[in-house]
DNA sequence: CATCTATGTTGACATACGTCGAACCAAACG
DNA sequence: CGTTTGGTTCGACGTATGTCAACATAGATG
């Protein structure tokens, strides 16, 4: 029931929409560059009712979700694309349909690499 | 020369500037309160600035910096003063006047915290 | 006190952002 | 086909945001 078993489908699709773009925070002072990358994923998440569609679908069963099942958020349905909309720009869902439904799905890598960026320190050296 | 040993100094200043907030993004959908509180948190890293001021805290020996050592963003004075007062306002940094100069550190939780929330599976159940 | 340096605050401005309703597209169904 | 249902795109509107120059404040220093 869980979506821990979902996560290992790393399909070659897109592999530059979430690169290995930054050593952690505190490691050294993001260059320029850098912050560009990073922050355009956490701005993505700034927002509490994109907060809400993305934990929506990272927790949902089989690691996504139907625009249908998620839209209830408390703003309207065009708002709620535009949202989506957002995300899948900041390489965090992928969206595909399957007959009458669009499914979105959280790219796996990117939970991983904020994840890193967010830690203390590496241990290194 | 790395920041891994000032970690441990977790004085009971304002521990309410960063609570814990959430569970994990993928645990579970967040609620509208959850969302509210953690989007501030990750909004707050989605300007490239604030990021690379906040990397340098981060990065910085002694886990804090003075505004001088770190003002060298590629905006003008008033705006970086601008983005360490948002910083603060988040809960991520807090600031110290130690006679001419203005120390920044970084709230140790809060990485902990964000780190926590971009986990993929408490491996829970 | 006068003054200089280091930061913070204020006010103004252009741009970006979140939101909605309306129009539009795509698949199913009669 | 025409209609219904699910979802996106468009156009508009109000608000928030990032930025700077100008001014204000806080210590240090003479």
């Amino acid at each position: 029931m869980s979506n821990t078993k979902v996560l290992p489908l790393l399909e070659p699709e897109v592999p530059e929409t979430v690169a290995p773009c930054c050593p952690p925070l505190t490691e050294r002072p993001f260059t320029a560059e850098e912050a560009e990358t990073a922050a355009r994923m956490f701005k993505a998440l700034g927002d509490p009712v994109r907060l809400r569609l993305f934990s929506a679908v990272a927790s949902h069963e089989g690691g996504e979700a139907c625009v249908c099942d998620i839209s209830d958020v408390g703003v309207s349905q065009p708002t709620v694309s535009h949202h989506l909309k957002k995300l899948k720009e900041a390489g965090l869902l992928t969206s595909e349909r399957r007959g009458t439904w669009v499914y979105y799905r959280v790219e796996p890598s990117v939970l991983a690499a904020m994840g890193k960026l967010l830690t203390i320190a590496p241990a290194a050296a």
